[in-house]
DNA sequence: GTGAAAGCGCTAACAA
DNA sequence: TTGTTAGCGCTTTCAC
């Protein structure tokens, strides 16, 4: 049987509450008592039970983080610092892989509600929007990473992606392209950093031409894709991948149909991930300060969570675009 | 507030002790009855609380899945799969990412622990060997995915990495090669990796040379000692990198010493992991069947929890090189 | 077939 | 400063 906190109070010859409020630091204590508690404490490697204290106080410290794929180095990174973050604070950071599946994302939520979770974090996309309106109306703490949802009202913390796909655009006409395609996922910040693309190209003057975005949804997919469009005769010369894998897919593709990068065709990624660093050539991808946002992430939360905070407040950090070999001068 | 067991089972005019009942289909209840109270679940979109479950039956269906590093990719993989059946059955898996601190996995296991858990699953290496001896003792069900540590007496899954590490070597040694290094972490599974190429060497007729076997951790050092020993002016031919992460670093030094792969050096990989497929030229890889491994990585523990089993038992899955171009024949 | 009641391990209000 | 006690929400005997 479990050691509880009776058995320590037993053998300290004091009463429960004593001991609890040793453990807490809570109420007066004198000295000789809190010493003998602690004694025993020790003695024992008590630990409490964590559910009692989750039924008594009706919270688990514990937030729930919603990640719609692992397969994205992007979402382990974010995963890592949140849980990093969290620990340091002493609050249990339950990982939810939704795969991107609406079912999953109602089952995790049921579940996480009855653990009775203080707060929720959703990196990236989410399918079932529904779900999450109720879950806000229930008033549980929400923080957004890497997205802003403006219709939920919630707390976010994530790079301005319209700023990242400007400059991404900004460079490849910069060095000469004109024909530069776009591949975005299905997702806001893809259509935040599609919409930075379009500024830009409207900026240089330039027509924007829809037939040169392209959707698409992983690795595999956005290779069969830039295999394809890259056998056009007036193929783009430059690729702007909304995120990292699907400029892995890319760079595939392109080698099957024979175009050196960055020699035929240039690429920008975004999301700095271990990949970009992987690949060969290196890929200039558009970081995102993942650490910062972990951090930011749970701190918002906990802010939400404590009470403190009753207005909606979004954190919008920086991209920066880091420069590898992916890029070239158009040949005009 | 929250509803409870209770507010049902008033508003289903019927007492608690039945709700509960129908909840779980335990004892014996009339149909009529088992439909009221199921309506009115329905209704109230009854969910019951976690914690007073786990107060009062004393487990918490969770399992801790301990992982020492979710940079590599090998390990994020488990974790899916892991998470995935782990959620088919019903069970919560908590993922732990220890960052190979012997700090943290302390932390983690007490704080699992404190929550009721039903058993660990270790997933890669560990730090704090004491510990887990201890856990072991308290007869928390334990279960290691990838490795086997023998002394502990607990189940595992795992690939025969001698035999993944012979196969590698053979694969060399038909190519040609005869001076070749390898590249190794300071874990077990390591080592038994190193232990098949030893033993293919030897088969071969070569002598074993411990000069040509290196300890490194991560890409980045991986990376350095490539460069180092690429320089040598009696280099290896051929490098088995112990992992897929280690791998990147050495064709990353290859590339900076003007080395091509695999015209100059042939590398191959371990684990098989989406780095294989991304980099430039693909990189050579032994498989683990992962999916495998998790899967029956949770059933072992959900038999060892259930008390089905008291043998330790140990399952061996096969390990496959996956042939990409990462290698050639060593001009002699 | 159903209900009453005890109790899982803890916290916090109230007494002493 | 310390102890007593009433629950938190549920499961599970044991009566009926």
């Amino acid at each position: 049987m479990r050691t509880t906190i009776y058995d320590v109070a037993k053998k300290a010859e004091v009463s429960m509450s004593t001991v609890s409020m040793v453990m807490n630091n809570k109420g007066s204590i004198s000295d000789a008592t809190r010493k003998k508690v602690m004694k025993v404490l020790e003695e024992l490697q008590f630990t409490s039970s964590r559910s009692s204290i989750v039924l008594k106080k009706r919270s688990a410290y514990t937030v729930g983080l919603l990640i719609p794929n692992l397969e994205n180095p992007l979402f382990v990174e974010i995963a890592r610092n949140v849980c990093q973050r969290g620990h340091e604070l002493g609050l249990s950071v339950v990982i939810c892989n939704t795969e991107n599946d609406a079912e999953k994302e109602v089952q995790y939520i049921t579940r996480l509600k009855e653990k009775n979770l203080d707060g929720l974090i959703l990196a990236g996309g989410f399918e079932n929007d529904a779900i999450l309106q109720e879950v806000v109306g229930e008033g549980l703490p929400i923080v957004l990473i890497g997205q802003n949802i403006p219709s939920l009202g919630v707390d976010s913390v994530h790079v301005d992606d319209c700023l990242g796909g400007y400059q991404v655009t900004e460079h490849f006409l910069s060095l000469g392209h004109q024909t530069i395609a776009v591949f975005a996922e299905n997702t806001r910040s893809s259509k935040e950093r599609l919409h930075g693309y379009r500024q830009a190209i409207k900026d240089a003057g330039l027509e924007y031409n829809e037939s040169l975005v392209f959707v698409c949804d992983s690795t595999v997919s956005s290779k069969q894709l830039a295999k394809q469009i890259l056998g056009l005769i007036n193929r783009p010369t430059a690729i702007f991948a909304c995120n990292d894998l699907l400029a892995v897919g890319i760079m595939q593709g392109a080698k099957e149909r024979g175009l050196r990068v960055p020699h035929d065709l240039s690429i920008i990624g975004f999301d700095n991930t271990i990949l970009s660093r992987s690949i060969d050539p290196p890929l200039t991808s558009v970081d995102q300060p993942i650490e910062e946002m972990g951090r930011q992430g749970i701190d918002l939360l906990i802010e939400r969570i404590e009470g403190k905070e009753k207005t909606k407040r979004q954190v919008i950090l920086f991209p920066k675009v880091i420069f590898r070999n992916s890029t070239k001068t158009h040949p005009i």
